[in-house]
DNA sequence: CTGAAAGCGCTTACAG
DNA sequence: CTGAAAGCGCTTACAG
């Protein structure tokens, strides 16, 4: 009998479970998946805890994560949403939260369209995976809002709204005043910005923090001097294009970016139309991405810690899905000005 | 009884079931199921259907994605199995997918190590969560051969492993051709290569074609002169700042990088030692990315299509998802030079 | 066209 | 320490 099955199909391409495990362990599947669980403390017998690991190895079985999910009512799924995938800042993040998340954990990513939070619909249907826990990169108050998540809740880069789950962020406003100072540090008084048009509140933030520090120093940023585009290099060069022949007109002397991709944009078209970096414009941005250390000069930027970003969200969501409770519900990282050939000083 | 009930708990918080809404709707479960699963024709009255609908709308019911999961046996989750999410040019090729993949389909990112394949291990535990289809970009050989999915799979940027799946590529190698004669038109004769680490086909392909067009063409690339580094900027600018020395003095006028990120490492090493580019130094990468056209200078490099490479492979994984036979199992996406600065011809 | 019932694979009180 | 049984929420033959 046992033969003849053997001789049959290769055992391989049939999914294994617990019963087989069970049968060939000589238990139940009840002990089958305390041991593949490691709940056996004071409920197995060391005979049993070997037999079923045993039976495990030799079967290959692993246990299903939707029955498994079922039975618990939660998956082992992180659901990451995030606005904006196409950032190179963001990668690092990802990186971070992968490592400190761990192998029991998948990571699932929510893209959405640039800049924007999912649709309701979308987090239904995201929901109804039963996630174990969620991480919110960069979210609007209405989207968490809307949200109201039975399963734990982390925010990335989510300053003032910590009031909605515990949040990592990122200290973007002492950044954004160093480079105010710096840039008026060398001189400067007529200054531009081109901002982000997601209308996340890390980007309203970077805005307002400059654009104080700055009027306190005497630079001027008057209403035209503040344009927005997408997180994209093309975009963010056109957006320049347009604007530069006024702004030459007003005087202005350096532009501020909401994020170094702007920045990249600005470079571009800055050498297109023959506008020498940074004698005739200084130019910076935020996220101190890798490659503004290679661009054309080299961009001033205020550093924003991806992975370390990644890394404590992460952290911190899985101590909540593993029922601790924080000692510390928001976490704020620092932030500090890289200054590099884009703003050296010229003489004025 | 029913007021009273109304009274209790908002019922928002507790999740919602499709015996809810078939009990409101005066129906089975099974005739919720058809309704919320499309599945009426012919087997469904017009007015449960709309029963349904109504109570489906008033309660808010979303079908709960393990539940559905475990009884159809599969998922409707794609998993994007991917070594290397740093590279920027992940981040487009990721947009391509979930833009053709729709939104039925949940992406599931699994990350690793940068440059290593997902262990045996971590396969298991995703392939426990029943993808509804696989995407695998940039695998090995031996990743492929462990991996034996029982749903669809799709390869991406997999040359000479479409034996194992259907497949998207890139033409590399006509780009890597192209990059050669170029060098060579140029006057370089001596030149180095710096590769990726990662064992992958492409780079492997890249190198290869390279070196075989260069040969052709009279340019030299010694033992010593192919080097290899993670895809990292700083990674690979430290290894050309240990190799350049000794490539000098054999005469090397050009390094040709596996990724524009490498080469982005090298042009920053260059202005660390003061290196001209391209008058004592020509450089060039693959990929094209972005801050290509803003490096310093602008970067030759063999563009690479990201999105198209993610909208076709989640075009066909889609495909096949939905048991279509697809008229073509192997597509191959063209490449080309773009010339900017960095190699721009110097007297020799 | 409709619903009762079985079954997907697992986990967890529960009774012993 | 152990196993029979209920139950997680849904889908799908099946009988009517």
């Amino acid at each position: 009998m046992e033969s003849a099955e053997q001789l049959q199909q290769p055992v391989r391409s049939r999914r294994i479970t617990a019963a087989m495990v069970a049968a060939r362990a000589g238990v139940s599947t009840a002990t089958v998946s305390l041991v593949a669980n490691g709940k056996t403390a004071g409920r197995v017998s060391e005979d049993n805890i070997s037999r079923v690991r045993e039976a495990i190895a030799e079967l290959g079985y692993v246990v299903d994560g939707i029955g498994s999910s079922l039975a618990k009512g939660v998956s082992s799924i992180v659901i990451l949403v995030a606005p904006d995938i196409s950032n190179p800042f963001f990668a690092k993040v990802i990186a971070g939260v992968r490592e400190s998340l761990g192998p029991q954990y998948q990571l699932l990513l929510s893209v959405t369209e640039a800049g924007e939070s999912p649709r309701a619909d979308d987090v239904r249907r995201l929901m109804s995976l039963r996630p174990a826990g969620l991480l919110v990169d960069a979210p609007s108050a209405g989207f968490l809002e809307d949200l109201a998540s039975p399963s734990p809740v982390v925010l990335l880069d989510a300053p003032g709204l910590e009031a909605y789950a515990p949040s990592v962020n990122l200290d973007v406003a002492s950044g954004a005043r160093e480079l105010a100072a710096h840039l008026a540090d060398a001189g400067h008084r007529e200054v531009a910005y081109v901002d982000s048009v997601t209308g996340t509140e890390t980007f309203a933030l970077r805005r307002k923090a400059f654009l104080e520090e700055a009027a306190a120093r005497g630079i001027t940023v008057g209403a035209g001097r503040i344009i927005s585009t997408t997180i994209d290099v093309g975009t963010a060069a056109s957006a320049f294009a347009a604007a530069w022949p006024g702004w030459q007109r007003e005087g202005v002397t350096a532009v501020v970016c909401g994020t170094d991709t702007h920045a990249y944009g600005v470079l571009q078209e800055a050498r297109v139309a023959g506008v020498r970096i940074p004698e005739e414009l200084a130019v910076a941005g935020f996220d101190d991405l890798p490659y503004s250390a290679t661009s054309n000069p080299g961009l001033t930027s205020v550093h924003l810690p991806a992975t370390p970003l990644g890394l404590k969200a992460g952290e911190q969501l899985r101590r909540l899905m593993e029922g601790e409770v924080l000692e510390q519900a928001g976490v704020t990282l620092e932030s500090s000005l890289v200054v590099r050939g884009s703003t050296a000083a010229a003489e004025r």
